[in-house]
Parts: structure tokens; sequence; C-alpha cells
DNA sequence: ATTCGCAAAGTTTTT
DNA sequence: CTTTGCGAAT
């Protein structure tokens, strides 16, 4: 037990030491505090606490991951449950469905599947969506469930313009939900909190259950959670939560900070910790963070406190448009890179918004950077995908109607709109789920001959796949694929994105594998939960060998050697839709949080012009920079501009009022852009960018410089990695994307420089060749 | 029933 | 500039 104290603080080691009754952790960033939550479980354990009492719950599954590792290497051979809130609400929702009127097979809807079902929900409600989005509706029904409302209480506020409807569709849409066994991302939370108000016997049961609940990130959790954590230390106040007010980003996701700032008043007999020192950053990337976070108003004041050497300094660029940002970026990196000043993992750059991705990507691809993007359109959200998974939803879950009508005509089998929409209409009638509906096809009276059969067939083909759904995934998936002819369809199909959904496929068999491999007792549910419970940040690997791009959302938990932080400007950071002080305070954090992430080099930049939906625009960099000390900072700003969010942050967009002044500031900011390229004092080995405009680009080799080659033998499949820089003997260099399937059936989709765009090519047989190193 | 083409619209952050 | 949605043609 010893050996779990030995190199800790005295507050470290006191929170470690702490077994029973209420403790608060605050922990700033680069504090240590996984290193003491992991040792905290190991002591408990060491001290005799069962394995099975104790529950730790954290944001991502990728922290939950992390911190298991570390608890296993402590604490071998004792399982302790660590997962996400969401993954837990999951797992009591499977045990005991039946409070909550479900049943344990449920699905768990993704957002798109939950807006199709709303959709539904405000049909049937008969409201006309004139003044209001169903994405506002969705938004307003998942702040009252995070809230703990449930559909009979919701009473909208006072002078809600929605609320009317509202009123009237949540309901609707939770009965749907319900009636279809399903539920949202929502309800994994506020389920479970209802169904443990509501039967006190199982709350007490569970408060005795879990003795010892950690919580992670506890300035991001929300009502919802709040209250599971509540009923579930009641009678065992054994409730560790850890986290730092001002890290907290997900106000907008019903968030409240209110949670942490209160748990002294909840519980009696707090013991609080305060992890204050910084074992990450230099100290002037700590400065830098400390003077911003100052600016907040609604804070315990707080110190960042550090023994670790000065370090560089922090810097601030400015560059004239998105692309010399990009370019600039990336080449400082890549020399980095050579000069081994940096390992690539070690690396990242954040932006606020995905959308300022794509040109970092093809500036880093152009460098021969090696890169990975935390983002977007994720593996799970594809559509053959969905699809697949659908089949098995409705596999596992018969009433999922959702699922039903994903697959009922894909791959096209003859059941049209009518038909279905027929079938819908029946089941209503019937009070039948769609599948029971299909049964009856031949009776029902305007279903004949070919369609009707369509229907009988499709019901066949579900019954057949039924009869395996206890064996491995694998194979329950491998049938669905070729018996659903889903496989045939994509292989018939001529077009190239067919092709790379095969390839899609073929992955989503091997996670299909890979699960049965790690879970003895492999169960179609928990496959699918987790497929429902992954995120981009999941998908994230930290030994990559390659650049990380994210969003600054993302980055939360994280820490790299080297950050780059790209677009500080108004509107970006703070965002615009961010427009009343809360709001704006939550932005300030989110810079906070990306600062912090970084252990020596730091740079924050902006452009003077960026081009948003098309066309270019000036920008006003961020107000947030004039907080920062930037006399202690490595400013590289050009002459004139250096003041500029000073002077314009009260003057935005001049309502009716002086254009011409407003013009004159546009005009300046032209000189300026013209008179200078910043980076060049950043980077004197670097070369000014390429004066030729990108629509004078004929092909990428000829950007480059280089005549093009012939074809060389083939590189085996395995040598290509998502990032990397590759050649084409026709469309020359680019960037792999994208990388699917194995062996001769790996695929690869490359982002190209010049006017080829984004192609996909099956590895085994392209002529693409990897480039190594640096592209001159 | 499917496919193709054009037009319009839209851009925060995510479990 | 990109993606989504709808409408017309086959």
């Amino acid at each position: 037990m010893q050996e779990l104290l030995e190199g800790l603080t005295e507050a470290q080691r006191e929170a470690v030491e702490h077994v029973d009754g209420p403790l608060l952790i605050i922990a700033g960033p680069g504090s240590g505090k996984t290193r003491v939550v992991t040792h905290r479980i190991a002591h408990l354990l060491a001290r005799g606490v069962h394995p099975r009492g104790i529950v730790a719950l954290t944001f991502t599954n990728k922290s939950a991951e992390e911190m298991s590792r570390r608890v296993r290497q402590l604490a071998p051979n004792q399982a302790v449950w660590m997962g996400t809130f969401h993954r837990f609400g999951a797992q009591l929702l499977r045990r005991f469905a039946a409070l909550v009127g479900l049943a344990e097979n449920y699905s768990i809807l993704d957002v798109e599947d939950s807006r199709s079902v709303l959709k539904r929900a405000v049909d049937e409600s008969g409201h006309e969506l004139l003044y209001v989005t169903p994405g506002q509706i969705a938004h307003a029904i998942g702040e009252a469930k995070s809230r703990v409302i449930s559909p009979d209480q919701y009473q909208p506020r006072a002078g809600d313009p929605h609320g009317a409807i509202v009123r009237d569709v949540y309901p609707r849409y939770q009965a749907l939900l319900r009636e279809t066994n399903a539920v949202d991302f929502d309800d994994l939370l506020m389920l479970p909190a209802c169904m443990l108000r509501d039967h006190p016997e199982l709350r007490s049961q569970l408060d005795r259950q879990y003795t010892h609940i950690m919580v992670d990130e506890y300035q991001d959790t929300n009502l919802a959670q709040y209250a599971i954590v509540r009923a579930l230390s009641c009678e065992l106040p054994n409730l560790a939560v850890t986290g730092d007010p001002d890290q907290s980003i997900y106000g907008w996701r019903g968030a409240t900070i209110n949670n942490i700032l209160q748990f002294e008043n909840d519980y009696e007999d707090v013991r609080t910790v305060k992890l204050e020192q910084n074992y990450r950053s230099t100290r002037s990337i700590l400065r830098v963070a400390d003077e911003l976070i100052a600016h907040n108003r609604y804070r315990k004041p707080k110190r960042l406190l550090t023994d670790n050497p000065e370090g560089s300094r922090v810097r601030l660029v400015c560059y004239g448009d998105q692309r010399d940002e990009a370019r600039q970026i990336a080449a400082r990196i890549a020399n980095d890179l050579e000069d081994a000043k940096h390992r690539p993992e070690e690396v990242a750059i954040f932006y606020r918004v995905n959308a300022l991705s794509r040109s970092l990507e093809m500036a880093l691809a152009a460098e021969g950077v090696p890169f990975q993007i935390v983002h977007g359109v994720e593996f799970y959200q594809r559509k053959e995908v969905k699809d697949l998974l659908a089949y098995l939803h409705l596999l596992n879950n018969p009433r999922n109607d959702t699922a039903l009508l994903r697959v009922i005509n894909s791959p096209p089998r003859g059941i049209g709109e009518r038909t279905v929409q027929r079938l819908i209409d029946h089941g209503r009638q019937r009070r039948l789920s769609l599948l029971d509906a299909c049964r009856e096809a031949g009776a029902i009276e305007k279903l004949k001959g070919r369609a009707a059969v369509a229907v009988a067939r499709f019901v066949h083909l579900i019954d057949s796949l039924s009869i395996h759904v206890h064996r491995p995934v694998e194979e329950i998936l491998g049938r669905v694929v070729v018996e659903s002819g889903y496989k045939q369809h994509l292989e018939s199909s001529t077009r190239e994105e067919d092709q790379d959904r095969i390839a899609n496929v073929d992955e989503l068999l091997s996670a299909a594998r890979e699960f049965d491999e790690q879970h003895a007792d492999s169960q179609l549910d928990s496959f699918l939960e987790q497929a429902a419970l992954v995120n981009d940040v999941d998908e994230w690997d930290s030994g990559s060998g390659r650049v990380t791009l994210m969003t600054l959302h993302a980055a939360k938990g994280l820490e790299f050697d080297c950050v780059y932080i790209v677009g500080v400007e108004q509107g970006l950071l703070p965002h615009e839709r961010s427009r009343e002080e809360l709001e704006i305070e939550e932005e300030r954090r989110l810079l906070f949080v990306g600062i912090t992430r970084a252990r020596h080099d730091l740079q924050l930049s902006y452009v003077l012009r960026r081009a948003t939906r098309g066309s270019m625009r000036s920008v006003i960099s961020s107000p947030f920079l004039v907080e920062l000390p930037r006399d202690e900072m490595d400013v590289h700003v050009p002459p004139g501009t250096y003041n500029y969010a000073d002077t314009t942050a009260s003057c935005e967009a001049p309502p009716g009022g002086d254009w011409d002044e407003y013009n004159q500031l546009d005009h300046q900011l032209d000189e300026v852009a013209e008179f200078e390229q910043p980076a060049r004092d950043v980077n004197d080995d670097v070369p000014p960018p390429d004066a030729a405009p990108a629509t004078a680009v004929q092909s990428a080799a000829e950007m480059l410089g280089e005549t093009p080659c012939a074809p060389e033998p083939a590189a085996p499949p395995e040598a290509f990695e998502h990032g990397m820089m590759v050649r084409h003997p026709e469309y020359g260099h680019g960037a792999i994307i994208a990388l699917s399937g194995s062996g001769l059936k790996r695929q690869a989709t490359v982002r190209f420089l010049g006017p080829a765009g984004t192609r996909t090519f099956r590895l085994a047989k392209s002529a693409l060749q990897p480039v190594k190193g640096k592209v001159r």
C-alpha cells in the first residue's frame, strides 16, 4: 500500500488516502489528476473495498480506457467498472428496463434516427413547422431531458415561442420511442434518473451495491447525471468527484457548472482537496492561461502554480488568410519534425469548428506531414454501416420500426414508398409493430401482387436471420451481408463510391470479429450498445506517429508537447452564437483548455481574411487576445493591426451607421495583407508562400516542380497509413484521408492537391506510391 | 422505382 | 464551397 503513495505530494496523497465520505478534488490542468484517481482506486482495493462496489464514471470511453489501463497496472485482476455515464445508464436501463416501460433488448438511436422519429412525431401532431425547425424542437426536448423533465411534467417556459409545439410533440415522440422499444442518447441519462427517483427500494439497493462512486470531469455533468449520482450516494455517500470549474465547456449541452460549485453544500462533511500544482506546462504557457482565465467574472479565483522551467515564449501570429496560416504552420511542423524537435504524435492543431480542418489537411499533406483528424463523418455514420447495423438492430429488437424503415428496401427489393406507407397505416390501425404489419401484408386490402410478395420475402429474410441471433456477432453480420443481398448489390454496382462501401462493410465485419474475440459471451445487444456509444475521440490513436487535428472540445483531457490553436478570431472564438456573458465565459474557458494542453510549445494564430461560404471576408481578431500578456509573448503581427481587436471590438457591423469608417478599416486591412507576409518573421528558412493563384495550377506535379514519372512497382498495401503523403503517376501528390479493408481489398481514399480531387484506389492494384519524408 | 441533375440552403461544440 | 433535398426523366 505504501508504494501507492510514493512520489505523491501532500495534497495528492490526501486525496488518494481518502476512503469514506464525500470528496471534492479540484484539479487544475496538468495537476496529475488521473494519477490521483487511479491511485485512489488501487488504494481502495488495497483497503479491501470490493471491486464490484467501485464505479468510475468518465466523460469519454477513451479516458475510461486510459484509467482502466493504469488501474490494471497498479492492481491487476481487479475488475472495477469504468466507463462513461451514458454507458452506465445504458446498462442500468438494460437491467431494469421494465420499470420504465422498455424491454431489455431496447435499441439506442443515434442522432439521425432520433431525428427521423421526431419527424414522425411532428407529423402526427399535425403541427406545421413554419417558424421553427425540427432541430429547435429536438433541442428543446433534449434540454428537458437533461433536466429530468418527463413529457407529462413539461411546462414551456414563459414566453417560449415554441413551447406549445414542444408540449404536443414531446409526449408523442417519447411514446413512439417506447412503442418501438428504443431510446435516444438523452434517455440514457434521464430514464435511469427517473427510475431511481420513482423506485426507492431499487435506489436503496443500488446505493448499497455501489459503495464507492467516482466521477471525473464533474464540471461537465448535467442535472440528470447529478440526479443519478445523488441517488446512488444517499446512504453511502462515498462519492469522489474531480473537476475544474475553469474547464467547464459543455454548458450548451445542459451541463451545469453549479454541480461542482455547489458540491460542498450538497453533501455533508465534504473533504476538499485542491490540486493546484501544474506538472505539465512551462511557466510562460501557464502565465498566458492564467491571465486569460482571470478575465472570467463568474469564477472563484485560482492560480496555476508550477516548478517547471520558463520555457520558450508563447507565439501569437497573424497570417494573411487561412491558406497562409495552414501552409506556414505545416511548414513549421515539417521543419520541427525534420530537426527531431518533436515527434509527430506530440504535435496537435486545435480549432473551434471542424470546418477549419480542411486547409490544414491540404497543407500538411503538401508538406508530407502524417496526420490524423479526429472528426465528423465517422465510420458508424456512413450509410452502408448504418444500414447493416439497422439489420442487426431489427434482429435484436423486432419492434425497432426505425431500423426496419432503413432496411426494408435497401438493397432495393421492390418495396416502394406507397407500400411502406400502407404498412405504416396498417400497423397503426392494428397497433402492430411494422414487422408484424409486414407479416400481415397479404391481408392488407390494397397490397396485392408484386408488393405483397416482396414484403413476404422480406419478412422471410428477417425470420431466417433471426434464428441465428445468439451466434457470434461476426457470423450474424456475415449472414446479413450475404443473405440480404447487400453485398451483391454493392458488388454489381459500377459506381466508385460503392466500391468504397464494400471496403467499409469488410471493416465492419472485422470490428464484429474483434468484438467477438474480446467478449467471451459476445452478445448482439452489447455490440450494438458499443457501436452506438463510440465517439470520435475514442478512435484517436495516441501512438500513431501522426500529428493530431481536432476541435478544442475534443482536446479536453489530452496533452501534447507542441500545440497550435488556429482561428482565434471574433465570431469563431468566441463563436458568433455565443453572445451572452456566460456563454462568452465558456468560450474563454474553451481557449483556456486549449492553451493548457501544451507542455512546451504553444502558438495562437488568426488571419486577416477568411473564406467563409465561398467568399473572402475580413476578420477581426479575438477579443481574448487583448487579455493575454502580450509583452511576454512572441508576437508576429503586421504593424497597424496589432491593436485591431482593441479598437474595433465595440464597433462590429455598423447598424445603419458609419460605413465610411468601416470601409476604411477594411481598406487598411488590404494594405496590411499585401504589405507583410507575417510568418516570415516566424520561420526564416521557410520560403514565402507560392504567389501563383490556385486556379493557375495545372497539376499537382507541376505545382510541386516535378515531372510526372513512370509507374514504379506497387508498394505493399500495408505500407499505407492514414494521413500519409502519396504520389500517383497520373494525379500527382495527395494525402490519404481514409483507409479501409485489408489484404487485396485494402483501399485508400486520397485527396489530391491538384485538380484531381478525391479518389479511391485498391492499393494492391493501384500505382500509388508512398512519399517518404518531405515533399520538395 | 431508381437515378440523375439542379437548386437551395447552411455551418459550433458531442454523449 | 459543400452538402442536402427535391423534382423530373427514364
